[in-house]
DNA sequence: GTCATATACTTCAAATTATGAACTATTCAA
DNA sequence: TTGAATAGTTCATAATTTGAAGTATATGAC
C-alpha cells in the first residue's frame, strides 16, 4: 500500500536504518545456512570460513566475539568430523593453531561459494552495489576489530 | 604485521567481505546490547524497536525472520515488563496487535538512540559513509523483506 | 634459577534460548 | 454449514552459550 514498511523505514534514522537491514541481513543469511546440506551448526560454519588460514583460538575467539569456551566447543565439532586439527602453536606452546585438513579446505571452499550466492540472492544488490556495500562493511569489520580485540592479538 | 586480517580479508570476495562485515558489526551490537541498562534479552530489544507503531506478531515473525511461538514468548515478556500490551486487531479477530505502552515507548526511544549511537561507535564510519551504508542495507532489507515475508503481510 | 603472576585453552554444569508439534479460536470459500 | 486455512498459544525438548574452576605454559621480578 502507500505507507508500507520500507516506507516508513525510510523516516527512521541512518543508523536504525542500517542496523535493520544488518539485523535482516543477518537473520536471513542464518536461515538460509540452514538449508545447506551439511551437518554443521552456524558458528561451525562461521568458523571454517574464517580459518582461511591456521589461526589461534584466541583470535578466533576475539574475531567472533565470543568466549574461550565457545570456541573449544565448535572446534571439537570441527575436529570430530575430520575438518581440522589441532597444532600446537610453535610460537607459545599454550597456544593451538586450528588447521583445516583437506576435506576442512574443500568444505570451506564450498561454504564460501555458497555464502557468496546467497549474499547475492538475499540483497539483490548489483555488482557495483555489492562492491560498495563489502567496502563499508570492511571498514566497518576493520574497525570493529581494531577497537575490540585484545593487544597483540592479530596474527 | 604485515599480513593482517584486513589485508587477508581484501583477498576474499566483495560477498564474503560483506558478510563478515555483516557479522562482525552484528556480533558487536548484540554484545553492546548487553551493556545498555535493561531487563530486556536481545529479541525483546529488537521486538521494541521494530514496534514504531502497532504491528501483527505474524508480520513481526516474517520481520525478524522466526517462528510463532518465539514471538509469543518474546511479546509476553514484554506485556509483562508493562512495555506493550495485546489488542485484537478489528480487522482479523485471530489476530493481535502489539501495541507500545506509553513506558514501551519511552523504552523504545532510549534504545533507538542508544542503537544509533552504538552503531556509530562500532562501524566507524563518518556522516555520508553511515548514510551510503543505510542506503544499502534499506536496499537489503526491502528486498529479503520482499522476497521472505509472505502475500498481505505488508501492514 | 625460582617464584608469582599472567595467558591459552579446557571442562563441565547451569542457564538461557529457540524450536516444532499439537492445540484453540477465528476466518474464508464452497 | 461445513471443511480447510490462518493467527496465535502452549509446552516439552533440544540446542546453544556461558562462566567458574582447572591444567599447562610463558613471562618478569628478584
Amino acid at each position: 500500500m502507500s505507507d508500507d514498511i520500507s516506507t516508513r523505514l525510510g523516516r527512521l534514522s541512518p543508523e536504525i536504518q542500517a542496523i535493520m537491514g544488518v539485523y535482516a541481513l543477518y537473520w536471513k543469511l542464518e536461515e538460509a545456512f540452514d538449508c545447506v546440506e551439511t551437518d554443521l551448526s552456524h558458528l561451525e560454519c562461521h568458523m571454517l570460513i574464517k580459518l582461511d588460514q591456521p589461526k589461534r583460538m584466541g583470535v578466533l575467539a576475539a574475531d567472533m566475539l565470543t568466549v574461550p569456551s565457545t570456541i573449544t566447543a565448535t572446534a571439537d565439532g570441527l575436529e570430530k568430523a575430520g575438518l581440522l586439527i589441532r597444532e600446537r602453536d610453535p610460537e607459545d606452546r599454550r597456544a593451538w593453531l586450528l588447521v583445516l585438513t583437506e576435506q576442512g579446505q574443500e568444505m570451506r571452499n564450498m561454504l564460501v561459494s555458497v555464502a557468496g550466492d546467497l549474499f547475492h540472492r538475499a540483497s539483490g544488490l548489483d555488482a557495483e552495489e555489492t562492491a560498495q556495500f563489502a567496502r563499508l562493511a570492511r571498514k566497518i569489520r576493520d574497525n570493529i576489530l581494531k577497537t575490540g580485540i585484545p593487544e597483540g592479538l592479530t596474527k
